[in-house]
DNA sequence: CTCAATGCAAACTATTTGCATTCGA
DNA sequence: TCGAATGCAAATAGTTTGCATTGAG
């Protein structure tokens, strides 16, 4: 089941509607890469579709964190970031706080470490959230 | 070295002045356990000391944060809060979503595979935000 | 038809800033 | 004394909401 399939399903279940703003949006959203904010995706679609306004932006992308198919991200700069999420692929983040660039990593390792923290207290994950902060290898020369 | 000596330190070292405010907020922040907003540590200090300001709390933490003493934490709840730092003893966070109450925990294992993590990408890890949110063992026992 | 979704503007919330005044070094 | 810090109020930025209108089921 593709992710345009969980969101049909979570509308349908949810008597919600599925509009074709909806749609270009949630589209939009999944073939892109970035890391995007409310305003971001809402700015690269208005090139093509004008007439989607930004509070439909913004509530379409928490309707789909709510689903599962988006994950919220905040790095600290004060804006909310939304990315894909793929159950079976999932990863963190190393965050540059020179140049802001953003390097994906995955470390399975890690993953079960946490399970077994939670496990200590008794705790049922839900989801997590893992950043590394610092200089990327670019930003790391230069303050050389 | 203590947090008070490496503000002060600090504070010399940049040429800024060291007030009673400043002071009143550091030693309230130090001894508190908790994750304070700035808000909450404004609400707490007006108090007793009600003549200082929102803005001098808030210019306060971030200056604690600048000069590693605080930790700013981003729950997701649309609040910037802080907490004590030190470095020898560094943890994260379970956050329960139900209830919103937060369980600090270290796990050395996971720092450890961090850095290993930031060394294959070449990254110099500065600071990081390492949280698990999800439902507390009271919360999990109440959904059953 | 009915009720959810949209688009716009306005409201809100947290954070930041301008500026006259105070105060530390 | 001099410039940093303060406290207040006002500005900003991001996010959320109210409401008349549109549109999906």
């Amino acid at each position: 089941m593709d992710q345009i399939a969980v969101f049909n399903e979570y509308v349908r279940r949810k008597g919600l509607k599925n509009t074709n703003q909806r749609m270009i949006i949630l589209e939009t959203f999944l073939n892109s890469k970035s890391h995007y904010s409310t305003e971001d995706l809402y700015l690269k679609l208005r090139k093509d579709h004008p007439r989607i306004g930004y509070a439909t932006v913004h509530r379409t992308l928490k309707l789909l964190a709510e689903c599962g198919i988006a994950l919220e991200l905040n790095f600290g700069d004060g804006q909310t970031r939304f990315e894909p999420l793929n159950a079976d692929q999932h990863h963190d983040h190393l965050v540059c706080t020179e140049c802001g660039s953003i390097i994906e990593f995955s470390e399975p390792e890690i993953e079960k470490l946490q399970e077994q923290v939670a496990a200590r207290y008794n705790f049922k994950i839900v989801s997590h959230r893992h950043e590394l902060y610092g200089l990327c290898s670019t930003c790391k020369e230069k303050s050389n």
